[in-house]
DNA sequence: CCGTTTTCTTAACCTATGTGAATGAAATTC
DNA sequence: GAATTTCATTCACATAGGTTAAGAAAACGG
């Protein structure tokens, strides 16, 4: 669980001591995905949070007229879930997937409000983590108001090298809000120089 | 305070008591700002929630090439803030302005934090409200991606229909992510049948 | 009330991205 | 390892929305 505890500290910008350390293990517990498994059914309920020790898993939605919407991509040291779901109680709005086969630690949401509890630090952390999925998310819809499909991939391949690499680009189109052939356009265009 | 005491209530989905309200009041101060007056400045930090009583305000972004972006639309029964300066102490990367003068119920982040441990029926408040703002934003990402701006424009005036008629178009048009003329085109062919 | 400024509309044209179809490559299944 | 399915690429064409420019309408300031 090395890389949880190094995702914890380096977002409050602290060491844990060893007695949070252990209350924390304690509250997580693991799991497993394989290739193409679900994790999350839309329709059910989300009420876990998933840290991705290893591996990739991707959230999308399906939108009106039936086609997937890419909604995140996460692999090691990030964090995913059906945020709506876990918070309200309601039926997830997100199906998850593993792209690749994954290893995952797991907190319910009631032992995510024990922790929080038991180890006032974690529920600081918990908030630094809800407000910067709220912000980052306000920055993609602004970007992707802003600014035209090309920078948008530019910018992914910049912060996040590791996505165009390890995601077929169907799915990462979609997550960049264009359709497969424009990204094969763009990349096309892009090599061209 | 009636409008904040229903704000609140309903959001809960229950009453405060006599004894919880005054608490309330205790920490909320208030404020007015005039037509055109600006709330918060970008650079500057914002350590306040803002509740609109009366008026109608809006948040934006000056985007890479210096044009303005509009991320908020706010009045009676909104809740504004540039959030990401009030939870990271960090300055604010939005400005707000009244496009009509404004009566607002102001909480500073140390009163913010005081009411939470003083009421925590209102610890919850703000959760939900702030959970609420993840998932509206969340949705309107999904929304810009996957419709277009004449589903948008319809659903903007189903779901709020006072922004239309309050708010000058050239800034619906930011708000909708499209330019004013797109959006005069649209209102065009709507009105056409 | 009139001149000024701001906002809205229209139109002609432009461009980025979508669409549909064809092809081949790659991956998966049996 | 042959058969199928899935995925990526390309192309010709369609379309939504952007751009530029001009004038009309509305709001504003003295």
């Amino acid at each position: 669980m090395e890389r949880l505890r190094q995702n914890i500290e380096s977002k409050l910008n602290a060491k844990c001591s060893p007695e949070q350390w252990a209350a924390i293990q304690r509250y997580f517990s693991s799991a497993t995905v394989k290739k193409k498994e679900t994790l999350i059914h839309d329709g059910q309920y989300c009420d876990q949070l998933f840290f991705v020790e290893s591996g990739l898993l991707y959230a999308y939605q399906i939108t009106d007229y039936a086609e997937k919407q890419v909604v995140q991509i996460a692999y090691e040291d990030f964090w995913i879930s059906d945020l709506y779901s876990f918070f309200s109680g309601q039926p997830a709005i997100f199906n998850i997937i593993a792209l690749e086969p994954a290893k995952l630690f797991c907190i319910s949401k009631a032992s995510f409000e024990q922790l929080c509890l038991d180890v006032p630090l974690l529920e600081r952390f918990f908030r630094i983590l809800f407000q910067n999925a709220y912000v980052s998310n306000q920055q993609r819809l602004l970007r992707n108001i802003t600014t035209n499909a090309t920078d948008r991939y530019r910018l992914l391949q910049e912060k996040h090298p590791d996505i165009p690499q390890r995601v077929p680009q169907y799915l990462l189109a979609s997550f960049l809000g264009i359709k497969p052939q424009s990204l094969s356009r763009i990349r096309k265009q892009l090599h061209a120089r």
